[in-house]
DNA sequence: CCCTGATTCGC
DNA sequence: GCGAATCAGG
């Protein structure tokens, strides 16, 4: 396989996009993830920083990081703070700002995409669940490894818990059935025999 | 062990 | 330019 235009436009949108090099390379086939990776050096953007895309844009912080504005050339032994040297600061100086007390770190800079594979699961109705798979699962809910939507990979239980409008939430994240998108406890109650989910009238 | 990106260097 | 091997890290 070679970097035909398509195949690097496909690469520079995944990357753009937040993607993994392997998911890339998966997606373009006949590469590896190293390939993807030495491209996308070559390309010259390593820097994910660009956000290519419109979507909602998340503040981009740039934390400049320099809580102590005067004082920094005379620093005696009297200020404790800051053991870092700041490397070097050839730039001149642009003190101007004040940076609010807050430092008003607004979370989220990345954004992530969902990773390839099925759409996500079907929060069952804790109906019409067998009451053993239904124990099985609140046993394994304890032990879930309660990844974020970006550390998940194909081997990696997709089944979220909690509420997604509340901190607590995350997903299973144990290791998910090989060409499944759950563990075995969610594979038990995501995909149900017909047969067994007949009525049950209530 | 699973995964991530970064770098090197022979091809 | 390419990417496997390797490195460094989570």
């Amino acid at each position: 396989m070679s970097w035909t235009d398509e195949r690097v436009e496909t690469l520079k949108r995944m990357w753009g996009e937040g993607q993994s090099a392997s998911a890339i390379a998966k997606e373009l086939g006949g590469v590896t993830r190293n390939a993807v990776i030495g491209k996308v050096h070559r390309l010259g953007l390593s820097n994910r920083v660009e956000e290519v895309e419109p979507a909602i844009e998340a503040p981009a912080v740039a934390a400049p990081e320099r809580p102590v504005p005067a004082a920094a050339a005379s620093r005696p032994a009297a200020a404790p703070v800051e053991p870092e040297p700041v490397g070097e600061a050839p730039l001149e100086a642009e003190p101007v700002a004040e940076a609010p007390a807050r430092p008003a770190f607004n979370p989220v800079p990345r954004r992530p995409i969902v990773p390839a594979g099925q759409p996500l699961p079907p929060q069952p109705s804790a109906n019409e669940i067998s009451p053993e798979a239904l124990a099985s699962v609140r046993e394994v809910e304890k032990r879930a490894r309660k990844l974020t939507l970006m550390e998940l990979t194909e081997r990696t239980c997709k089944w979220p818990i909690g509420d997604p409008a509340t901190d607590k939430f995350w997903f299973c994240g144990l290791p998910s059935k090989p060409g499944k998108p759950y563990c075995e406890a969610h594979v038990g109650v995501a995909f149900q025999p017909m047969s067994s989910r007949r009525d049950r009238r209530r």
